[in-house]
RNA sequence: GUCCCAGUAGCUCAGUGGAUAGAGCGACCGCCUCCUAAGCGGUAGGCCACGGGUUCAACUCCCGUCUGGGACACCA
């Protein structure tokens, strides 16, 4: 792809074609107000948000500015308006990229850009190649992003496996809109459940039956053997020992397993951290002293306590219990402050849908310590996924003995239509996988719908190539690209930037994934009614060598696109 | 009881306060002697659950009601 694209990595690009016009734009309002043909003491907006109107007869741009200052400037809408288009046409930094301004409805203002507007577009898109939609909405901002933490007692599961896409999809998004990001797997290595881990372990290598309360999937047995095998001198040690020596063994194996599954999801992450390490080297006494100095730490009944009512919880927490065990809440006080110890601005939190409960208390402990819950805490909570396999939902799996794995759903259907599966809906939303959608080879199937473009290009592609037919930077002739289906593809490029900040600032990644449904079902349409090669003995003409050229700069976005997903986008199908 | 989420086309769902509310599926009718038909075009289908409020403008924000789903621990 891109082969004859050319190599120019040259000089500082200009800002993308709807900053410049919002700019122009606030330009425009300040001069109307220096010349008082606005009051002086109008207050204007610190940036103008253009809006792409779904309507192209609307023009590439539109901003309602004059709607909302109409009222406080004591002005009819459409006289700002007017107002704003005799500046914006006068203004020598802009007026080139612009061919029309117009006044609709009870005050719009419609942009439609020049060609050679347009033009930069594909141009930026060539240039930054992989870099294109990047930006810096989020630079600046350090972001711990925690997802999946599932305990190492077990398989993945499949909503462990809705964390594993999103999370994933999400630290891209971010990552891309300029932010620092450190993913973050948190391990519960310590307490109850762990306990019962070993013991299920140990009572399988027995030969004895698991424990009432105790994990009982297949993989336990498996387990069992593995250990056994490799240390049959466990089964001969003092029984408390005995004990640790099986949950350590399991554990061990486990998490790597979960590492090893995760790997090949292509879900990565910088940390695993570990619970039990909250409480070495007198951490969690630091993080009591920290919460004691701002005020909301108690005693009651021999328990210690954090004051979480104090920020919006319904009941206040223990933290260490009357016995003086330390209760899950003391963890999860203690790794929030490490978090934020650790450097990190914002911390996310993924969690499950039956740990919304959660969010109220994590976001007080970060009020206890003396943050914003508003911003340095963002906890998002994902819904239920169920899976249909012949009209019926799947719940068993051999392995786990409860419900289906991560593994098992990319068996069935593959890592690519997993992941993006998985992505394209709102996580706060439950959802429905069916795996004969997600099998079958057509539009109902989106992961297929929107590979299937890129590898169409690449096809038109090849093609131009052994037909000689120049396409690339110096090929973007914009001038002829006049029909109504290439505007709209170039306008759909020219949204990819904006598209991304939103997702970023929004932690929606499934944005990305239904902008570039969009841009697939353009790029679809363009090629049904824009012929891209010669027909027959047809000579070459420049518009061929355009045409093939936006061709290229709409792989690169749709590639772009998956990249921020973890999809691949193939060359050919 | 308290809290969270949802209610948009026959179905599954998008929709960051803007103009005529969208997509896929399903139904019906069409389009390949030449660039990938895993594609495209057209027709039909909507009191955006209901009632108030804020706003120049509400599917979108606020309050209330109804319906459905989920969560409540000195468990982890």
């Amino acid at each position: 792809m891109d082969t004859a694209e050319s190599n120019n990595s040259t000089a500082g690009q200009a800002a993308p074609i709807s900053e410049q016009v919002s700019a122009a734009i606030l330009r425009a309002l300040t001069l109307a107000v220096a010349t008082q043909e606005l009051p002086s003491g109008l207050t204007l907006p610190s940036q103008i948000t253009l809006e792409r109107p779904k309507n192209r007869d609307h023009g590439d741009y539109a901003t309602s500015v004059s709607l909302s200052l109409a009222k406080p400037a004591g002005m009819n809408p459409r006289a700002v308006a007017e107002l704003l288009r005799t500046y914006l046409l006068a203004d020598v930094e802009i007026k080139e990229s612009i061919s029309a301004i117009d006044i609709a409805g009870p005050g719009f203002l419609n942009i439609t850009l020049a060609r050679a507007g347009q033009g930069s577009i594909i141009s930026a898109i060539l240039s930054e190649g992989e870099k294109y939609g990047h930006g810096s909405a989020l630079a600046g901002t350090s972001i711990n992003l925690e997802f999946i933490s599932a305990n190492p007692t077990g398989p993945l599961h499949l909503g462990h496996t809705r964390w594993a896409a999103v999370g994933d999809a999400l630290g891209r998004v971010l990552s891309a809109a300029g932010a620092k990001v450190t993913r973050e797997f948190y391990i519960n290595d310590r307490g109850n459940q762990m306990e019962l881990f070993g013991a299920s372990i140990r009572a399988a290598a027995q030969g004895l039956a698991v424990p009432e309360d105790g994990y009982h999937g297949e993989y336990i047995t498996d387990l069992a053997a593995l250990i056994k095998a490799e240390h049959p001198e466990f089964l001969d040690l003092p029984e408390a020992q005995s004990f640790d020596a099986f949950r350590d063994a399991g554990y061990a194996l486990q998490l790597a397993d979960q590492q090893r599954v995760l790997a090949n999801f292509r879900t990565n992450f910088d940390i695993w951290f570990s619970e039990k390490s909250l409480y070495e080297n007198d951490f969690f006494k630091h993080c009591l002293d920290r919460l004691k100095e701002q005020g909301h730490v108690f005693e009651d009944g021999g328990a210690i306590w954090l004051r979480t009512t104090d920020f919006g919880d319904d009941k206040d927490r223990v933290m260490i219990k009357s016995d003086g065990a330390f209760a899950y809440f003391a963890s999860d006080s203690a790794y929030y402050i490490s978090k934020r110890e650790r450097g990190f601005d914002v911390c996310i939190y993924m969690l499950g849908a039956d740990h919304h409960g959660y969010v109220h208390r994590l976001k007080a402990i970060a009020a206890c310590a003396g943050d914003d819950p508003s911003y340095n805490i963002d906890v998002l909570i994902g819904q239920m996924v169920k899976i249909l396999e012949n009209g019926e939902e799947l719940k068993l799996s051999k392995r786990a003995g409860t419900i289906i794995t991560l593994e098992e759903l990319v068996e069935k259907v593959g890592v690519d239509a997993a992941r993006y599966t998985l992505i394209r809906y709102p996580v706060d939303t439950p959802m429905v996988m069916d795996v004969d959608v997600l099998r079958s080879r057509t539009n109902e199937n989106p992961v297929y719908y929107v590979q299937y473009a890129h590898a169409r290009i690449c096809a038109v592609l090849r093609n131009a190539t052994d037909l000689g037919i120049a396409y690339g930077a110096d090929q973007i002739h914009p001038e002829l690209l006049e029909n109504e289906r290439e505007r709209e593809l170039i306008g759909a490029l020219a949204e990819f930037p904006r598209v991304v900040a939103g997702a970023a600032e929004l932690r929606e990644p499934h944005r990305i994934a239904r902008y570039a449904e969009e841009l697939a079902g353009i790029y679809h349409r363009f090629y049904a009614d824009c012929r891209v090669l010669p027909l027959g003995d047809e000579p070459a003409t420049e518009l061929h060598s355009a045409r093939a050229t936006l061709c290229s700069a709409t792989a690169r976005v749709i590639a772009n696109s998956l990249a921020l997903l973890g999809v691949t986008a193939p060359e050919k199908m």
